[in-house]
DNA sequence: GGATGTGAACGACTTCACAGCG
DNA sequence: CGCTGTGAAGTCGTTCACATCC
């Protein structure tokens, strides 16, 4: 009865058997070797990789491995090609048009950050409850009533949103975009979100994260310490 | 060589074996209870809970199992003992005095959420390279030359930092905020960071978020389908 | 020699299942 | 009974170690 979803928020099955947490690397390798190609690099060793990383040669090659056998031994792996093939691999090989919900100070920053167009994601429209912003432009994107949202999102052939309205509205919009066809939600209210199969979610919680560090910075106290 | 330090970034040994996963779901808790209690609920179970959160309940009760034994059998948990459990658990049963260095939007949305306030951050200075920005006042704090960190940071006893600066700044503002004496760090710069024993580190990276999103959305698609 | 790819060992986290208590 | 706490089993992810190939 109160047993999870067994696959987690959502996901369907791939080919290969990839754990979440090298699909986060494979974001972290794809900047490095963006950033050694751009230096001049065009061979990288999963050591060099791991060291630039935090990572042990090792971790670097099992995630590489499941690209395909691009290493060459006594090599290494030729840049460009590893980079074609995270690219792939993660999706972004192409464009994705993605909205944002809540028009706040994170959504201008997520806006203005240039890093998201780069790999592939356009921000095509911007949406709000707030009778004042509607219809006004914020960084050449208009933002729309949330009731045009079917419409917009269909027009515009959206398939992600970002979520950066307050917790108690998380849900509601979390509602609507699914019911408009978004197929990913990148969630930024400090709630837990339901959804439906066949809609993915990742979420950003920056209480949690504020938390931790809390939570490691006091537990890393050398000896009995002044409160 | 290549070999990352067996203790992730940082953080000691506390007294129990407490995994980095159970210490996010603190949070969660936390966050819920506290709700629940505003609702007027005293006692909760760990089916509650993880219905509430998407959690199974041995989930549940193996993380509060930690705190000690809060559960009565056959009742369940007191929502107010848990919540001052997690909270000193969490090392959040206090104030934590906290910077922020780099004076952007990202920046603003965080001093503008008061759920941080709520749960014993408080935001006491802010610090940027631009000398335009520099003595003007953001949300009634005062931003400072980066050459005063040590100072401002002592005077103000500051333990942790939010940093929001670009990615090619990352490295050095670390520098400065270790040499400062601040204890612990939340970086949101898209890179990897380097930093001594001692000091803690979370990382928020919002572009490997949503390409991990992207990741999801690719994964799930039912057949074969039109690019 | 130098670096890859990978089974096997290891470790960490989650779920199961049940004894025990209110 | 209902619900907790927990050993045992199971699952997932990382590291080791080495055969293999350029």
């Amino acid at each position: 009865m109160s047993k999870p979803d067994p696959a987690r928020s959502a996901g369907g099955a791939s080919d290969s058997r990839l754990s979440r947490a090298s699909v986060q690397r494979f974001s972290l390798y794809l900047r490095h070797l963006q950033r050694f190609v751009r230096e001049g690099v065009q061979t990288v060793s999963s050591g060099q990789l791991g060291e630039a990383l935090g990572l042990t040669d090792a971790q670097v090659r099992k995630d590489l491995a499941y690209l395909g056998n691009l290493g060459q031994p006594g090599i290494g792996y030729p840049a460009p090609e590893l980079i074609a093939a995270l690219r792939h691999r993660l999706g972004i090989d192409r464009t994705w048009p993605t909205i944002v919900v809540g028009v706040g100070n994170l959504a201008r920053a997520l806006l203005r950050y240039r890093g998201f167009e780069q790999q592939g994601f356009l921000f095509v429209a911007l949406f709000d409850a707030d009778p004042g912003k509607i219809g006004q432009k914020v960084d050449g994107l208009e933002v729309y009533d949330p009731k045009r949202m079917a419409e917009v999102v269909a027009d515009l052939k959206a398939e992600l949103a970002v979520v950066t309205v307050p917790a108690d509205a998380a849900q509601s919009v979390t509602d609507a975009l699914v019911a408009a066809g978004i197929r990913g939600i990148l969630n930024f209210a400090p709630t837990v979100v339901r959804l439906p199969e066949g809609v993915s979610l990742v979420s950003v919680d920056l209480a949690v994260q504020l938390e931790q560090l809390a939570f490691l910075v006091e537990s890393d106290r050398p000896e009995g310490e002044p409160e």
